[in-house]
DNA sequence: GATTTTTCATTTGTCAGACATTTAATTGTC
DNA sequence: GACAATTAAATGTCTGACAAATGAAAAATC
């Protein structure tokens, strides 16, 4: 593709290559990679050029490294969260990089989170609406600095597409939702901004309780519009100051 | 200064610290890092040890290096590209490792697709209808390998999500639609399921001519619908064997 | 014989120093 | 002023060494 190889760039090479083993199934969950020493002998490097193709690979969860006999690195196992924290990571860096509308950033969410609304109203459980409940509270004390009440509302928002019940796509909306926070955190909450979002919140708690897959909608739709009229009141505060 | 946790790992501790530098806003796009001897002098480290650090970040794409004189590691620019890369790797792998069955993987890839059609009916160019109905011309040409028309597959369907016009929505789709093409790729598409999936393709670029929300999102519950009865005979076929 | 301790081999983590290569700025030459 | 050679700075790579961790085998002890 992209990869010209003018400079082979031996330890993103030999990182590429055992990262195609893995993704490709010839190296399983679980294996151990040959030693540092083996590896090095086998591609015709220097130990020390191994151990940047490891880190690279380190890096993106892929491997893990155990000291001592019997140590090595091992094809490591990817759970849930460690796949979302990466790609939050990654999606708050591109939302950070790209002078990226608030606008664009909150239609792609909540564009996003609707995507659970049939699923979620239909396999809703008590316990997560509870749980949901339980975040309403909490927003509705007004001693919450800004921030606690952004970091109630992602969890908030998790629960609810949890509701969905496939954690695939509790993945992937989970760390969209949490890709946002440092967009959200930029916006000052009124009293009155925030009673308006506990509010719609209480209407997405009644409308899955009630699997009322059109109100929830409804809920949904009239936060993403609410939000981004608070994001642009932000941005003109900014500009005329 | 030296944060001492249980085993310090000298390098992972350096890439993290540069790492929130970056993710917090106090390194910015462009900017140059110190060189690696410096580094190494600053954290009191050899160089080898900061050479992983920066390697681990070069995995995510948060810096880049380049060589010579006034060269170093500088902070990346993430594009488009590069994130959805990095999120289609870690997706894929996450299918891949932890016993998804293909249905729960299926219904929330087309659960994530179906959150563009709105927008997209809206927003479709003349330009990404072509690109789709292109598409679906090679995917009716028989001699084509499965995991040819898996490949256009996943090309129509980028265009489909692209045109809601989000770049963010875009990424966010496209990462999880290339995600599910090792799965994909399991399945071996007869003349007859080939042509089932053709004519819904079709339904799926005259809705959107149309502007037709409703019927985009009825052929997309059936293809998805087909899509997992496909992959549920694979897993038979293999059971039997 | 069973249990505890010691030794030992293996492997990763880190360091120091060296050389090769790349690259842009500088200098020298015409 | 244009072009070629030099130079300095930086990354890329190699070599060899030692430290630290760790499990297994061997030895010592009861």
């Amino acid at each position: 593709m992209k990869n010209q190889t003018a400079t082979p760039n031996l330890s993103a090479t030999i990182a590429d290559a055992i990262r195609s083993d893995i993704v490709e199934g010839r190296l399983l969950v679980g294996d151990r990679l040959p030693s540092e020493a083996e590896l090095a002998d086998q591609h015709g490097v220097s130990r020390a050029t191994v151990r940047e193709a490891l880190k690279r690979l380190a890096a993106q969860s892929l491997i893990r490294t155990e000291r001592g006999a019997f140590g090595g690195a091992f094809v490591n196992h990817l759970s849930y969260d460690e796949a979302r924290a990466q790609q939050a990571t990654t999606s708050t860096l591109l939302l950070g990089m790209n002078a990226i509308s608030f606008q664009v950033a909150c239609e792609a969410r909540y564009a996003l989170e609707r995507s659970c609304t049939a699923l979620a109203a239909e396999r809703r459980t008590a316990a997560l609406l509870g749980k949901m409940r339980e975040e309403i509270d909490r927003q509705s004390d007004p001693s919450l600095t800004d921030e606690a009440f952004c970091a109630s509302d992602v969890a908030f928002h998790r629960a609810l597409v949890d509701c969905a019940g496939n954690e695939v796509l509790s993945y992937h909306l989970a760390g969209s939702v949490e890709a946002m926070q440092p967009l959200m955190n930029m916006i000052t909450f009124t009293a009155r901004s925030r009673a308006e979002i506990v509010d719609l919140h209480r209407a997405i708690v009644a409308g899955l309780d009630r699997r009322d897959v059109a109100s929830v909608e409804r809920a949904l739709a009239t936060l993403e519009a609410y939000t981004i009229t608070l994001g642009q009141s932000v941005l003109k505060a900014r500009a005329g100051r």
